[in-house]
DNA sequence: TCTGGGGTCCTAGGACCC
DNA sequence: TCTGGGGTCCTAGGACCC
């Protein structure tokens, strides 16, 4: 295969909208006392700190550092800290990309907390004016702050918002040579959007340092020693637009829905009934978006720290045909877990994958022998199947309007054992009824 | 005591085919 | 005993991202 570089036709220009410490500017939106105090959000099971607002940052506070490693610092700084509460910020993040369509229809969504605009289309103007009215428009309606970097590339826009957030400012513009020159050559090569934990000490070995050093090398160069990608980068970072813009979200290719357990668990049963929860999860995420599965695999696995010795098993199942319907789902993955699961180890964690996803409509049939193969394999007759898929639409309907899980499958457990520690959520104020937010 | 969860893309190597 | 060359497809694992 020969590799093309796809260089876009010129003069592109991107801007990146970054929220700055969304978790934690989320939080801020529905409890203002948190204005100017170190605040940090914690992954799920309360395990380590995936956002800090600017002043925990000071305080040394570590991105992913695990919580027992900061505690000491809670109290004499008065550290607020807060269990992730992603219904919330997705919530507030919808509301964000609404906005910014409204300036432009070619917003590419990249992440829960950050947006490219294809500026190309747009006539030629003030684009800090542009910037700035962005940054109010959000500031007002949302009460999110974001930084904006504009660059002839993707790769560079990343930099130039690296660049405003360093300086303070809302907003950078790198489009002049001496103006882009001058960003490379302030930042380091390890925090260059797409240079990782592997490349960074590589580069360095070889004496490369800034982005500027790496943007004067050859691609060809770059080709050989990082792969395609390493080509792409550098022609990004030298300004040559490669990495396309996608308005359009292409379909997602896989699922999965993994947690840690609140305790360790060494019995089947209650590790069945972790698993058989996260397929129902799979199941209202795929009937969501609509895709079907041709196959899952499960996995569990115990503590990859600590003395034990480290386990993971795995275990597939594959369906007769493509499946949304929560009750095949739940049953294959109990049958990959059996695979997967070996007594004598304390389980940390399980999950389940669905891969090569399909779009709802676009079933091909796996088999001329689907209905006789379906049959034996599971005793769902054509007419079962449509009956599952109504059973699945209404449980739904009745768990989006009354709340989640006010329906659900006995075999994911009445009072399960693996449930993970959220000791210190805030409420989901914009998706919860019973959650608003009360001014009394 | 205590270490997240959800994605994408690329590559190397094996299986298999003619 | 000798034992090619070229292609495709699939998979596991690595690397990156937020």
């Amino acid at each position: 295969m020969s590799f093309t570089v796809c260089a876009l036709s010129s003069p592109a220009l991107f801007a990146l909208i970054d929220c700055n410490n969304f978790f934690v500017s989320c939080e801020r939106v529905f409890n203002p006392s948190l204005t100017n105090k170190p605040v940090i959000v914690l992954s799920g099971n309360d395990g380590c700190a995936i956002a800090r607002s600017n002043q925990a940052k000071d305080l040394g506070v570590a991105m992913g550092a695990p919580l027992h490693t900061f505690s000491h610092l809670i109290n004499p700084h008065d550290i607020r800290i807060f269990s992730s509460n992603f219904e919330l910020y997705g919530d507030l993040s919808n509301r964000m990309i609404n906005i910014l369509q409204t300036f432009t229809p070619d917003v590419e969504v990249y992440s829960i907390d950050e947006a490219f605009i294809d500026l190309s289309p747009l006539p030629c103007f003030d684009y800090a004016a542009f910037a700035q009215k962005i940054h109010n428009t959000l500031l007002k309606h949302i009460g999110i702050p974001v930084t904006i970097g504009i660059a002839p590339t993707k790769t560079l826009a990343k930099m130039a918002n690296r660049v405003a957030k360093k300086i303070g400012s809302p907003f950078t513009l790198l489009q002049s040579a001496p103006d882009i020159e001058n960003a490379l050559r302030q930042t380091a090569v390890s925090d260059i959007w797409g240079i990782g934990r592997a490349l960074a000490p590589k580069l360095k070995k070889i004496g490369l340092y800034t982005a500027y050093d790496l943007a004067r090398k050859d691609p060809r160069w770059a080709r050989s020693v990082m792969g395609v990608t390493g080509e792409r980068l550098v022609r990004e970072i030298q300004g040559i637009a490669c990495i396309p813009f996608n308005a359009v979200e292409d379909d997602q290719k896989s699922i999965q829905v993994t947690r840690s357990f609140g305790v360790r668990l060494t019995e089947f049963n209650d590790i069945a009934e972790a698993i058989s929860g996260h397929a129902t999860r799979l199941g209202e995420s795929l009937r969501k978006k609509k895709l079907v599965t041709p196959t899952i695999s499960v996995f569990c696995r115990t503590s990859p720290f600590g003395n034990a010795p480290y386990y993971k098993g795995i275990g597939v199942t594959g369906f007769d045909t493509l499946t949304q319907d929560t009750q095949t789902l739940i049953r294959g993955a109990i049958k990959a877990l059996q695979h997967a699961f070996r007594p004598g180890h304390a389980y940390q964690s399980a999950g389940i994958y669905a891969m090569d996803l399909v779009k709802e409509g676009r079933v091909a049939q796996k088999s001329l022998f689907d209905i006789d193969l379906h049959q034996k394999s599971s005793g769902c007759t054509p007419s079962n199947a449509k009956r599952g898929a109504a059973v699945n639409k209404a449980i739904d309907e009745i768990n989006q309007r009354i709340g989640k899980d006010t329906l659900f499958w006995a075999s994911s457990g009445i009072y399960p054992r693996h449930v993970a520690k959220q000791n210190r959520r805030s409420s989901r104020y914009t998706t919860r009824w019973d959650e608003i937010k009360l001014i009394i």
